[in-house]
DNA sequence: GCGGACAAACTTGTATACAATGATGGCCAC
DNA sequence: GTGGCCATCATTGTATACAAGTTTGTCCGC
């Protein structure tokens, strides 16, 4: 219907989108004839597009059994956690340095939604745009290479609280963006840093990631 | 020859080893029907491969053009040390506390053998294993995720090292190497992690990176 | 009824044929 | 001789057909 040239990358982004919004829950398989058919594409663009989504760590592909999206385990999420925690914080710096006016509305704009999304009680997509922020703080500190790490590491972590998340901490996000959106008006980097660290370990404890073998224990888990 | 299994994987590998190694210059062309000859396996595998070292960025794909050893540009070429910046000096800092005996000896074999490539007067492999010595660090830090981004950030510096590298500042490598391996005998985390940061900012400045409008401009500046 | 072997269906793996695109070189008009 | 146009060639883009593997269901012997 749209352009036919990057039909790969198109299904890779709706993809990609569909799993950041826990649409596409952990595990869910992904079968190469249906999203042939969904996406009106060929078998090839699909395996294209899920060779991408592979790599970035967002499936799981097993040889001759299917393409499923992936369950990230314990270990891995306190890796990723780990990762964004060296990456964020001085880019939300380097970030508030460089602010601008409009920048500033944009992000706010992004909080917005994000609290519309969680009051319609779309969480999914909730925690998608909250996600969405801390990749438009690195968009703002105008580091690419490190804006796609970060990118990859959010929808990974994406999939994290879909499968750790404890329901009993609730939206402590909103507080924790909006402090950081004051520290960006005020154009104070150190403040910045800080609570980008704080906002990044209370996003861990607010995780259950006591060990639960995730990967190959889910169903048993699952049935006891 | 060997399983005929995971061939894109193999012959990917195969290609971000000769990346690495300076065996494939920046800007070389990669043309598929050659691959797939070389290798003895069908375009359908190069391709694969091919896209791995897209995402990787280690290559670039032009639409019905081809596939280029990837030209970093000036402006990646600081993008990627300074990601590398943020990543490296923590995680040495964690190896350096985790260090065992066994992981000391394999470092100082890696060291060991990039004087030797050095010696030999195979500049390109030793640049590549100097550049695994850094991988090695993060493998001995027990961060598989932290891993896969630096060494894919590595293989990037090479690329760079290979674009910019001004030869007058010659083997300062060993020593950092050098000095590095004293802090992790010494299970000196402090130490290693300032050692760490200084050796990136180090390679830094051994570069040329004033703005020569690399990709498109390298005939240009050839030619003068 | 239970367990194991076999067969069928479904899904993925791979190669290849063909289409489409872009580069190259020659030709002709001026 | 120079510039633009056209034909040819080399290379990549894409779909599809077929092979290979895995899962599921059935049947039979015990």
């Amino acid at each position: 219907m749209q352009g036919k040239a990057a039909s790969a990358q198109t299904v890779a982004s709706a993809l990609e989108a569909a799993i950041h919004d826990h649409r596409l829950p952990p595990g869910t398989r992904l079968v190469e004839d249906e999203l042939s058919e969904i996406y009106g594409v060929s078998r090839t663009q699909i395996r294209a597009a899920l060779q991408a989504l592979s790599h970035r760590r967002l499936v799981e592909h097993q040889r001759n059994r299917g393409t499923f999206v992936a369950q990230p385990s314990v270990r891995e999420a306190r890796e990723v956690f780990e990762a964004r925690a060296l990456l964020e914080p001085r880019t939300a710096r380097s970030a508030a340095l460089r602010m601008s006016d409009t920048n500033i509305s944009a992000l706010q704009a992004h909080i917005d939604a994000e609290h519309a999304a969680l009051h319609a009680g779309q969480n999914g997509r909730a925690v998608s745009l909250s996600g969405q922020f801390h990749v438009e703080i690195a968009r703002v500190a105008d580091q690419s290479t490190i804006e796609a790490m970060i990118s990859q590491l959010v929808v990974r972590s994406s999939l994290i609280i879909a499968l750790y998340w404890q329901r009993r901490s609730a939206l402590c996000e909103s507080h924790a963006h909006g402090a950081l959106m004051r520290a960006f008006v005020a154009r104070d980097g150190a403040l910045a840093e800080e609570l980008m660290a704080q906002h990044l370990l209370d996003l861990v404890t607010s995780l259950d990631l006591r060990n639960q073998s995730s990967t190959p224990g889910s169903l048993r888990e699952a049935l006891i």
